[in-house]
DNA sequence: CGAAATTTTGATCACGTTCAACTTCAGTGG
DNA sequence: CCACTGAAGTTGAACGTGATCAAAATTTCG
């Protein structure tokens, strides 16, 4: 709704297509059949639950537009978000793939998704096998992520935690060209930030307002800004990992597609 | 070296090849061209590296035998081990998808290795789609995996994440043959432990001792018995997440083995 | 405008780290 | 057989960080 990103967009402008095109070469033929699995496009309101926990998920839900986090409910009333959801990411990636979902998806912002069963996109992967690899090649991703935020939690300081997320989300957004070479918006409180990073809604405060402090960041109106992107790169000790392309079927080259 | 695990194998038993049929019907077609794609075995001594992190790897080596780590060093010295690899894991899943590993692999334990390379086994996908797909499965739970363990690190208190790295722990090698019912050889020491759970050394000492001295665990000799599962399961709120079978492609019925 | 959500600040305190010493045990050579 | 060595496990004391609780300030939204 904020007349934030103005998206200069194609006839069928999909962040998910744009992820995709990163490391698999997409034949015309490719992207129609991708195209055709899109069932549907639906819309979310903020605050409502994409997935609960505990029940049977079969949807893939590409995110076109708008926030999400994936997380866990504890028992003690405690909640961890495993991951914030950005244009271009698989709401059932993974809960999908499971019996039963064992992790929670909630919108943070309104959310326009774009809908394909899970049962269709295997069925077109037996006829297209890169379709399947390009899931593969997805999931590793999300699973690095996990990772990287496996290690932000165990062994980083809380300042270095915050800087991690920032350059993170900042990193996934430009790939999807929601961000600009120094910022992007953040529409999502501190209190989520905190369930992301593992830390108390102050001490994040009192993190975000030293990064401010030392000026490598600015945060106005729920924009952030990187006003020292190298100190705060140093500080976060951030490598972004580039996936690898996926290698074409070794077969009749005039197949190929410019 | 120490005459624990007396394997009674098959020709060819694999522990990967067992986790797979748990999602995935294999032809014997499949498993033979699954077979095939094994370039070679090799053993590691413990406490060598099996991947540097920074360095480019493209093998998938499937795990025989023998515990691995994937950690990350940070610069202040510190270590977070993002996941224990058990028989039946993939070393090179993520870091062969990626331009340069982003962590490191180190073997716990001497290891017995079969070696896959990634070209190859994506080459076979393009004819196997359902190789493809299973590689997404696996994908999915090596993601899985670590969201479970940002959700421990994160939020759950000291005694549950130890609770809960022993049921996971647990409920891993069972898939693979490696356990009892209510027990199994875990030969690594508290020190990574302590890197797994990103706490001190000392602290998972305390809390393994408390767990001993409730009467839910008891270790002996680099051995896990729970002497309390029960107890251990609702402290730990572990719930184990079962992967959904990969559907068959709509086709002739008859193609299908038992 | 009123109500609710969010951000900010401060004070206190418990938990888990840190550091250190000591124990235990396996392997090794005198 | 027993000292020597190094790795791993165990225990204790002191410290500091980040949680917790509380309240105020600010913003958002119905």
């Amino acid at each position: 709704m904020p007349g934030l990103a103005k998206v200069v967009a194609g006839r069928w402008d999909s962040p998910f297509m744009t992820r995709l095109k990163y490391f698999v070469d997409l034949a015309p033929g490719d992207i129609d059949a991708l195209r055709a699995l899109i069932e549907s496009e639906s819309k979310v309101d903020k605050r409502h639950d994409l997935v609960v926990d505990g029940y049977e998920y079969n949807k893939l839900c590409f995110v076109k537009d708008g926030f999400a986090a994936r997380y866990k409910l504890l028992r003690n009333g405690k909640r961890q978000i495993v991951n914030v959801l950005v244009p271009g990411d698989i709401v059932g990636l993974p809960g999908s793939f499971v019996d039963r979902a064992t992790f929670s998806v909630i919108a943070l912002t309104d959310m326009r998704l774009e809908l394909c069963s899970l049962d269709a996109f295997v069925a077109a992967s037996y006829r297209r096998p890169k379709f399947a690899l390009a899931m593969s090649w997805l999931a590793v991703q999300e699973a690095m992520t996990y990772a990287e935020r496996v290690v932000d939690i165990g062994r980083r300081t809380p300042l270095e935690r915050v800087a991690h997320f920032l350059l993170e989300i900042h990193a996934r957004l430009s790939l999807v060209g929601r961000a600009t070479p120094t910022g992007f918006d953040l529409p999502i409180s501190q209190e989520v930030m905190s369930d992301v990073l593992g830390l108390s809604v102050p001490h994040v405060n009192r993190m975000l307002a030293k990064l401010k402090g030392e000026g490598m960041i600015a945060i106005a109106d729920r924009r952030v800004e990187f006003t020292d992107a190298k100190a705060l790169q140093l500080l976060a000790h951030f490598q972004p990992a580039k996936l690898s392309r996926i290698p074409a079927p070794i077969q009749d080259k005039h197949e190929l597609s410019a």
